[in-house]
DNA sequence: TGACTATAGGTAATCGATAACATTTTAAGT
DNA sequence: ACTTAAAATGTTATCGATTACCTATAGTCA
């Protein structure tokens, strides 16, 4: 139970004022050479360790930042959030971690709890666009808060972002589906209100109208991130009197559904049915049927989202910058997807 | 660019002290009904926000935990961050992030910077056992911050902990192995410097002792948690005068290798070779050639470590409860350790 | 030697909230 | 009306570090 040295007990051994020893540690030009080896020779023997909270609460600076995803346990996110944390790490920064679990109200929540927390930046990801947490968001800016966001992205006037190009992505999963012969493409899109969905669908459409392939809106499916959507979109898809060759999902997991659900079925995949997925997790490698799938480069998109936040913190209020950054994706191309017949 | 409204601004405008205020808003019963209503008012229509960080330099709580792991993109310690996050969520806590990358050294850092920061305790799974970072913890233990380990624990007197019983999981897996039939089986260890490589080949040993099966040293390999390495073993063991037929891996990565290279060989699993890993990672459930594993339930490990800490949090110094919670592994019987044929 | 300027360090306010202690106001009882 | 207890609020120190402003000492130069 050591008790907390503080500066007023270096100066008290020393007999001097606590003002000097915030100096000397401080490498203030005031002090003289010999009394600040003094006082870090004796800051060290006593074992003394800055108190945070206290220069916190003087300069207004908590050297946290908070980051908002909608969960951490998607490889996505976590590596995003490896990215800011290694990113930040060197400049002192901690890396505070939310969840809001899709969930505006806790996204909302959330927010209002890193600004109380006195946060220096918040990094984030939505979770949905309505406009109920708008109060939240308008909290974020009037106080001066650098708000980032990832990925997932919301138009407000002075925020940046970091995203990746979701209409290319989309179009360019699905331009190699084209590539394979498939005529009939159907897609697997997620809440379309989010901009990413949405500009994954732009581009899946805007790939067949350049290859000359009608759009036929049945193909379309809207559901969520999930084995199970995947198998029971494949379900509806089947039973349409055009039944697809191939599709494009919006979510790996919703792909992996989907090739679940066709091998029960028999149908060759890729011969028969050609399968893409977004996101690259993991597993879309590791199968034995491995899946094509859109790469967003989340370790790039977190470092990057960490490296605008460190360009806005010290710029004055006046300045601001809105800064949009978009990466490129990259399709990695696999079996799903790579027919052997010709 | 609202200016931060303090209760002091409060009291102004009200023409009481901040002392009051304060009460008011603590729901201090030394207060009047009616102030108390006036304040809570007042405070609401200027939009109020506590500062924390005055409060944590006060108090000398910073309501932030810290969390420790080796690194954050993998499922395993996703889940169990997740699992911390929710469960301290509704009590105030923050969870802060640190990454060791298995690196001692930052071990280390992580410690000394989490306790600067005045964070309330520290969760945390070793990165390895070595000796150089004893200082690290000594000073946590003297600055009195509760620190709990999960999954990969260190014995530290005084210090709970919240792990999975790893003997009784390498016990299970190579159990069922035998139950199959197999009777040469190998073993993929990780470091067993940490306890939880150590207890799983433990396990897996005294499962052939029970079983009359001899143990063999050279079927066990110590290797890192990768696919390479998975596939590496293999080409090991194949080389041994008597090749295993089955091998439990105490790294689902390392299995999947494992299968990679099997395949490659036109070995048939489960057949010929059982293989069985250890974490449950998604992918081993969703591979076609689906991997049994043990399940190490990381979001229940998490949150038991949350409560660990909840419960330690409060007491006062001087009972110091050494609580060592240990779960239950669950066996997950996939493929490729289920022969069809008897 | 006196005037002046660096140089080094001290004093005290500040960040915002809390709480021990002190004081005033209100209510109750006789 | 007067004492006395209870209730409500005010005063002020505190958490630990920083810093604007002031003071004291030493050194410089004519």
């Amino acid at each position: 139970m050591s008790e907390k040295i503080t500066i007023y007990d270096i100066a008290k051994k020393l007999n001097i004022t606590a003002a000097t020893v915030s100096r000397a540690l401080n490498n203030n030009p005031k002090i003289k050479e010999s009394t600040r080896e003094l006082v870090l020779e004796t800051a060290a023997s006593m074992n003394y360790k800055q108190n945070k909270l206290a220069l916190a609460l003087k300069s207004g600076r908590s050297n946290n930042i908070g980051v908002i995803v909608p969960r951490i346990d998607s490889n996505f996110f976590a590596s995003v959030i490896r990215g800011i944390e290694e990113e930040l790490y060197p400049h002192g920064y901690q890396v505070i971690i939310c969840q809001t679990h899709e969930n505006p109200k806790r996204e909302s929540e959330n927010l209002y709890t890193l600004i109380d927390a006195q946060v220096d930046g918040i990094l984030m990801s939505v979770s949905g666009v309505n406009n109920e947490n708008d109060s939240a968001f308008r909290n974020v800016l009037e106080k001066n808060v650098p708000l980032i966001f990832f990925d997932r992205s919301k138009h407000i006037e002075g925020v940046s972002s970091v995203t990746i190009n979701d209409f290319k992505g989309g179009y360019i999963a699905t331009k190699q589906l084209i590539n394979q012969g498939c005529k009939n493409i159907a897609h697997l899109s997620g809440d379309q209100s989010l901009e990413i969905f949405k500009n994954r669908f732009l581009g899946y459409k805007q790939a067949l109208i350049d290859n000359g392939i009608e759009f036929n809106e049945k193909y379309v499916i809207q559901s969520k991130s999930s084995v199970e959507a995947g198998k029971e979109a494949i379900d509806i898809l089947l039973e349409l009197e055009t039944p697809p060759d191939a599709i494009f999902s919006s979510s790996d997991f919703a792909a992996l559904g989907a090739i679940q659900e066709l091998k029960e079925r028999n149908i060759n995949i890729p011969d028969d049915f050609c399968v893409a997925g977004f996101s690259n997790e993991p597993f879309t490698k590791f199968m034995e049927m491995s899946i094509t799938s859109v790469d967003q480069s989340p370790l790039e998109m977190g470092r990057m989202s960490a490296r605008v936040f460190l360009e806005q913190v010290d710029k004055t209020d006046t300045i601001k910058i809105e800064k949009k950054v978009v990466l490129a994706p990259e399709l990695h191309i696999r079996k799903s997807s790579t027919r052997t017949t010709s």
